[in-house]
DNA sequence: TGAATGATCGTCT
DNA sequence: GACGATCATTCAA
């Protein structure tokens, strides 16, 4: 079951970044679809998050993807090496998005060893938002994909996690957000041997 | 036109 | 546990 484009254009972005948490994602390239259980994410708060892009309202040619309407996905360069892919959500003009940081491989793990060169076995496969990203095979030209498509979408596929099983902290890698960097918007499924570890 | 800067990962010790 | 890779994007001039 794909979810809908109004699933996304809700406008609670740490409540989709749990949501989110369980459903499978999945891409569609040259015929070959891999898919994995999102569980590991974290939520980029529009205009007030002094670590989102879209931080003081800065639009800018990269960041006009943040500011569509729900239910595009963004997908940036960092560190001139790894694509890091973003749920963008709530409505026109307001940049809220979710950044996918970690999956569970679940379907076309021999295509995911393929594009990490590593047996599926390891959990660094898809650990992280740079390696979640390389195994599904995203790149930039992922960028303003409409999540309803069929080259990239999400499926809900009745994975509920429990309140208890499901933790929440600080985010990674963003301590330059000054007191933003402190606030518990990253969710990560509790236990679970996929998601990154927190370097403090 | 140019210099600085990351929402990171993999390799090496 | 430390560090180098590597480039689109950004802002200043």
């Amino acid at each position: 079951m794909k979810l809908p484009l109004s699933y996304y254009s809700n406008q609670d972005v740490l409540f989709l970044a749990q949501d989110l948490l369980g459903k499978v994602l999945f891409t569609e390239i040259d015929g070959e679809i891999t898919a994995g259980i999102i569980v590991e994410t974290e939520a980029y708060f529009g205009v007030q998050d002094k670590a989102s892009h879209a931080y003081g309202d800065r639009r800018t040619d990269r960041t006009e993807t943040l500011y569509s309407h729900g239910g595009i996905s963004y997908v940036y360069l960092c560190y001139g090496i790894h694509h890091l892919f973003n749920i963008v959500t709530s409505i026109e003009n307001d940049p809220h998005a979710v950044l996918v940081r970690a999956i569970e491989p679940l379907i076309g793990k021999d295509i995911m060893e393929k594009r990490r060169n590593m047996p599926a076995s390891r959990t660094a496969i898809s650990s992280g938002p740079g390696s979640a990203a390389k195994a599904l095979g995203i790149d930039r030209s992922f960028n303003k994909k409409d999540l309803s498509g069929n080259e990239i979408w999400i499926e809900n596929h009745n994975i509920q996690y429990a309140e208890a099983d499901i933790e929440a902290g600080p985010r990674v890698g963003v301590a330059y957000a000054q007191e933003d960097a402190l606030l518990p918007w990253r969710f990560w499924v509790k236990g679970n041997k996929y998601v990154s570890k927190y370097n403090p």
